[in-house]
Order: C-alpha cells, then structure tokens, then sequence
DNA sequence: GGCATATAGTTAGTTATGCAACTATTTCAA
DNA sequence: TTGAAATAGTTGCATAACTAACTATATGCC
C-alpha cells in the first residue's frame, strides 16, 4: 500500500491522542498528589456546577459532552462521596437537579488552581498566540463534526 | 471567588475535551456506519502493526501511549476476534510478539480510508498552517509532561 | 380528554482505562 | 554463580464510556 496512505491518519493520533491524554493524566496526579480523592471526570462535572449550581442531568451532558448514562453514574458516585445531591424538579418532575454539598463548595479552588497549575506545566515555551490558534482549530473540529 | 481563576481552565477543556472526543465518535460512527466490528482502540493498535508487524506488547504501550493492562486486554480482544496472534518470542521468553493475521490485513486499506476521510470532515475550513501550529503545540505539550 | 410523541433519567451489557499486586524471565554485579 | 533488581506480561478491582432498552413524566394534536 502507498505508504501516504498513513500521512493524514497520523492527524488522528496528534489531535486525539497523546497530548490530551497527557494533559488528563498530569491532572489527576496533580489531584492525587494533593491528597484529593476525585476523577478528572468527576472534577469536570464539579467545574460545572460550581459556575452554576442547580443544573439538571440534561444540561450537564450538554456541558460535559457525555451521555446521560455517564452522567447518572459519574451523580451516583458523586452522590456516594457526598459531593452533590439530587434533587428532583417542582416544575418538571421528570428532571433532576443536581446541587452542590458543602465539601464540593470547599474543592473549588484548590482543584481549579490545580487545573491551572497543570495547564502552565502543559504550556512551558508554547506562545500565546499559538494556543490561540490551537483553541480556534479544535473549536473549529468540535463543530465541523457536531 | 474571582471569576477569573476559571478563565486558564477553559483551556483544560478546550485541549482535553470536545475536539478530541468529537473525532474518536465520528471515527467510530463511520466505522459502524461501514459495518465493521471494531472499536478505534482496537484500530489504534491495529493501525501500529500494519505499519510494523509482530511488534511486542510492550512496544505496542509505548506507541499508543498506554498502560500493559490495557494492551493486554486489547490484544485478547483482538485475539478472540482473530485480528492478531500472540507468538511468544524465542530471543526473550518473556515477551510477546504480536501478529497480524490476514483478517485483520484485509482491515487497513478501508479503516484507514475512513480514518483519513474523519480528518477530513473535521477539518474543512481550518488552514494547513493552523493544522501544522495545532500539531507542533500538542506535540510540545505531550513532551511538556512526558 | 385521550393518545401519540418527546423528553428526563435509569439499568444492563460490553469495552476500555488506571492502579496495585502478582508471576515469569532476564540481566548484572558482588 | 547466585541472588537482587529490572523487565514483560497478567489478573483483580474501581471508574468511566457507549449502545440499547427501559420507566416515568410532560407536551401537543385530534
């Protein structure tokens, strides 16, 4: 087979792979190191809420770009560790909302500055114009395949 | 707490998230969508042994940038779906040589076809410049924290 | 009002990831 | 040469992802 065949597939991997991977790893040891016991994962929906407490189910999978059976278990398992609570709609009682508890409200800024932290680490010698190319780009992939 | 302490942040979701995940899905959308069975891990490691065949499990981790549980767990899948053969080396008896079998051969030209034709739909309208600056910074950031 | 349809969330099954602990083999140095 | 350390791979456990099928509630049209 023509050996270029392999060229833009390696787009693949860069774009998908290794740095966001990277980049997730650095961030969940950065939280382990700290003596913090949540998921990158579990972080990410905490990030949400504390930028707007009370979102249903729903919202956070449209915030989170997960599906809904990601986002009931990632709430169980927050639920379990006391984290946030379910509480279910007045006006639609179809829906959840999910609200933070005391202990997430205290995680907000360590773990955010964690997160920051982990991106400078990221972003040694990368010039400010360059992750603005790379943030419109991937911007641009998001929407190309929604 | 300051609103601002969230702005560096967005960058975590910007390089971790959406794009990346938006590719893996399209990827494996159109995979369905042409009626083959395998998932784009398998085909991540599938894609290193058409480009080098009978390569170890250990070599494998660290060109898919994974652990040896995951490539062990991917290889028996693979093996049940007879797309690889293990051979146990006869330099080294502790290792693995891993196997394409014809099957799997028979997977790279149309896989690869649609990895390429992924990168494209996700990249109409972004420059070559844009796409060699994304490249060279997620290079940079992997290389940050490796 | 009543029934079809849409929406919110859950459950079950499969695949994949990360960590820790384990076995087997090889290497290397005292 | 033998015994400690390194290396290759596997297994068990927890978390998370996607799909498909499910329940419950709400909406809207006749």
């Amino acid at each position: 087979m023509p050996n270029n065949q392999f060229k833009r597939g390696e787009l693949y991997s860069v774009i998908n792979g290794m740095a966001s991977i990277a980049v997730a790893r650095r961030l969940q040891k950065n939280f382990r190191q700290a003596g913090l016991e949540i998921t990158i994962e579990q972080w990410s929906v905490l990030y949400h809420l504390w930028k707007e407490d009370g979102l249903s189910q729903q919202e956070l999978c449209n915030r989170t770009f997960r599906d809904k059976p990601s986002i009931t278990r990632l709430i169980d398992n927050l639920e379990k560790q006391k984290l946030v609570k379910r509480v279910s709609s007045k006006e639609d009682r179809r829906m959840n909302l999910v609200y933070l508890t005391d202990s997430a409200r205290e995680l907000q800024d360590i773990t955010i500055g964690l997160a920051n932290q982990t991106m400078d680490e990221a972003l040694v010698d990368v010039g400010k114009d360059d992750i603005e190319v790379v943030k419109l780009v991937l911007q641009k992939v998001y929407d190309n395949l929604k």
